[in-house]
DNA sequence: GAGCACTGC
């Protein structure tokens, strides 16, 4: 299979500095490195970036022959990534760097990809890859060419990111080392500076971890504060950006934001003021900055133009991860002479990819930050402070290829008041997943799983009440044979329950499609400017559901899919993600549930399919209400919420007395996103109760739960 | 009639 072009595209940009590893900081401690793992079961490596330890150190290990067991058996060295791009692009830079083929003794393994062999000994993999090879080495005893058994050394790269998959894995590791199982086993945490304690405490103190800390390649750099708090951070960053355009040499220069929209306002805001910048510049060469861009925003001093003569214009880039790749792509462009280059992003390029020729940061220390509401478990994303760990790494963007400037919106008591590190996602997003992931590799027990940060214990309650409500756990904590199948196929266990349903049903391959539109996680319906005046036709009448199976069927019959996209306002892009993860999903349906993957036939008989999605979709069901009959009120938490504007019920009169959801979000008000009406079904005949309702009495897990409430 | 931080299996 083929990688993403997003993913061809961003291989050399998202590291950039992996060259010249005879220089690099960390040759200098091979010896303290390997001599640490060979005495220590647990070493935390602490390095900044560029010291060249996600390369060197796996290879060091290798060539010490700490791959192979005490009875010399050849194990492997499995460096895991948060992120699919980088185990890819550090796989193919180590096989090169040692002079072999990718797949070969270097390999790499990420979803949709398996690049290794029975000779690969240095696994590179995404952390959330090495759990799931975990969970099927536990389901179906695969032992020995993946998983943590498979392993002599785990390097755990990136801990400091702590995604989920990176905390379960240093729970995972944790209890194998308690449990010499497999024996022998080193494991290498790898993260940034000022990270480094809780895992030094969460493997059991200094007594049993060897810190060791290596030098990185990051150039100082210099940092300002605002000298009072700035009321409009798009103006305060249109201001800094301009003024220092004006008064610092050339280097390009990137502004972190919150979210599009800002990105988008300040774009437009720098453009504008653009033109009357050039204006006045060809007008009054003489003139002095500050009469033209206004107020001083914060710490620079007043500036005369600059007697260089290769600053001349701005031009703007934006870059966050809804963007279309050919438009991201656009920041990697080389600055032509005389330009400045200005980067508008999100947290995106505070990690996830690094824009060379960056010289000037301007940090608004606001983010976009995804967090559960610990009483009803609803997600919401919100704009937040960040902390000072991301505002370190922000700022550490501008010092990657010489000294830099790093402007904060901010005052400086206001960076001493942010929380020293972001809360780990743990903590922040809903359980139910996790919960069912760890149930199935085998951990009996959650709360005594070893964690570095526990979940409330409302947030891991809840998402044993929901599993159990759909079947996958019993009363007494334990999975059930559905539970078991339902934690094989990698979605929200809510959506692997619907492809359940759709067994029984007989309409496997039209839910398969649905779970897959909703997993990629992308805008499938675009709107043009045109259509935002016209109403868009909605592709079915029945709801979102339905809407996302027609569009996606008719795309795929298609000859020229992508002309049939861009015709109907469809994401050609987002469409081809669905396809990719429907391949995959049918798969391990096949594989995991030995399942046939029936269809109900054509459209006409997509009432079957939403019978289905009624039942799989039972706990998510909301009334409307009789007095104000554009609320709704979901079934089983009597939250409130309206229709969102983009379903195709939206505009319906009457509204749907019924519907079921697949997400409910908070934004301005609580919306029911990606809605299908369940009133068809909801009265046939004056007695006769809800399909979906019944089929939720008849639960026996239901049963069981609802006795309580 | 609203809005979409970022990942991952």
């Amino acid at each position: 299979m083929d990688i993403s072009p997003t993913a061809k595209r961003r291989r050399q940009a998202s590291k950039p500095d992996l060259d010249a590893s005879a220089q690099l900081p960390i040759g200098a401690f091979r010896e303290d490195i390997v001599k640490a793992v060979q005495q220590h079961r647990v070493v935390v490596l602490v390095g900044e970036t560029g010291s060249g330890k996600t390369t060197q150190v796996p290879r060091f290990l290798y060539e010490a022959g700490l791959s192979r067991r005490p009875d010399r058996a050849q194990q492997i060295i499995a460096v895991t990534q948060p992120r699919r791009i980088a185990a890819i692009s550090v796989a193919n830079h180590v096989a090169s760097e040692m002079g072999c083929q990718v797949g070969g003794l270097v390999g790499y393994h990420v979803r949709f990809l398996n690049r290794t062999s029975r000779e690969t000994v240095l696994k590179y993999m995404t952390d959330g890859m090495l759990v799931r090879e975990s969970a099927w080495e536990s389901a179906e005893g695969q032992g020995h060419h993946s998983g943590l058994r498979a392993c002599s050394i785990v390097v755990l790269d990136e801990a400091h990111e702590r995604s989920i998959d990176t905390d379960i894995l240093l729970g995972l590791v944790k209890q194998a080392l308690e449990k010499g199982e497999p024996p022998d086993l080193r494991v290498v945490v790898m993260s940034a500076t000022i990270h480094a304690a809780p895992f030094v405490d969460f493997f059991g103190g200094s007594k049993e971890v060897h810190l060791l800390k290596v030098p990185g390649r990051q150039h100082a750099v210099q940092l300002y504060y605002t000298p009072s708090p700035e009321p409009d951070i798009l103006e305060a960053a249109m201001l800094a950006v301009l003024q220092l355009h004006v008064t610092r040499p050339a280097g390009d220069v990137l502004v972190f934001l919150p979210g599009q929209e800002e990105i988008d306002g300040l774009q437009r805001l720098l453009e504008e003021k653009q033109d009357v910048l050039a204006k006045q510049r060809q007008d009054h060469p003489e003139k002095r900055i500050l009469e033209v861009s206004g107020d001083q925003p914060g710490a620079f001093a007043t500036h005369a133009w600059p007697t260089f003569q290769t600053v001349l214009n701005i031009f703007v880039r934006p870059i966050y991860a809804a963007l279309p790749f050919e438009q991201q792509e656009q920041v990697f462009e080389a600055t032509p002479p005389g330009c400045r280059k200005v980067v508008l992003a999100t947290n995106i390029a505070e990690t996830s990819i690094t824009i060379p020729g960056i010289r000037y940061v301007v940090d608004t220390g606001i983010m976009k930050l995804k967090m559960c509401h610990p009483q009803t478990g609803i997600e919401m994303l919100r704009t937040v402070e960040t902390s000072q760990a991301s505002a370190i790494q922000r700022a550490g963007r501008a010092g990657r290829e010489a000294p830099g400037e790093v402007f904060r919106l901010y005052v400086e008591s206001d960076y001493q008041k942010m929380p020293v590190q972001t809360p780990a996602e743990i903590l922040r997003l809903e359980m139910a997943s996790v919960y069912i992931n760890l149930k199935a590799l085998g951990i009996s027990k959650i709360a005594s799983f070893p964690l570095v940060d526990r979940p409330s214990r409302e947030a891991l309650e809840k998402a044993a009440h929901f599993l159990c409500r759909i079947g996958a756990l019993d009363s007494r904590d334990a999975l059930t044979d559905l539970g078991r199948k339902l934690a094989a196929v990698p979605v929200h266990p809510m959506y692997a329950y619907c492809l359940h349903v759709s067994l029984e049903f007989e309409c496997v391959a039209e839910i398969l499609s649905i779970v897959a539109l909703m997993s990629a996680d992308a805008q499938i319906f675009t709107t043009s400017k045109k259509q935002r005046a016209q109403q868009a036709k909605p592709f079915h009448e029945d709801g979102d559901h339905l809407s996302l199976l027609s569009a996606f069927s008719q795309w795929r019959k298609e000859k020229k899919p992508k002309a049939y996209a861009a015709e109907n306002s469809l994401s050609h892009s987002a469409l081809e993600k669905a396809e990719t993860i429907r391949k995959q999903l049918k798969e391990r349906m096949q594989q995991a549930w030995h399942a046939n993957i029936s269809s109900c036939g054509g459209p006409k008989n997509w009432v079957v399919v939403k019978r289905c999605l009624l039942k799989g979709l039972f706990l998510q069901t909301a009334m409307r209400d009789e007095v104000n009959q554009t609320t709704y009120r979901t079934l089983l938490s009597r939250q409130e919420a309206k229709l969102h504007p983009s379903s195709v019920l939206h505009r319906r009169q009457p509204s749907p007395p019924c519907v079921v959801y697949s997400e409910l979000v908070m934004t301005s008000k609580s919306y029911l996103r990606t809605v299908t009406e369940a009133s068809v079904l909801f009265h046939p005949t004056p007695q006769s109760t809800p399909i979906h309702l019944r089929k939720l009495s008849e639960n026996p897990s239901f049963r069981h739960t609802s006795a309580k409430g």
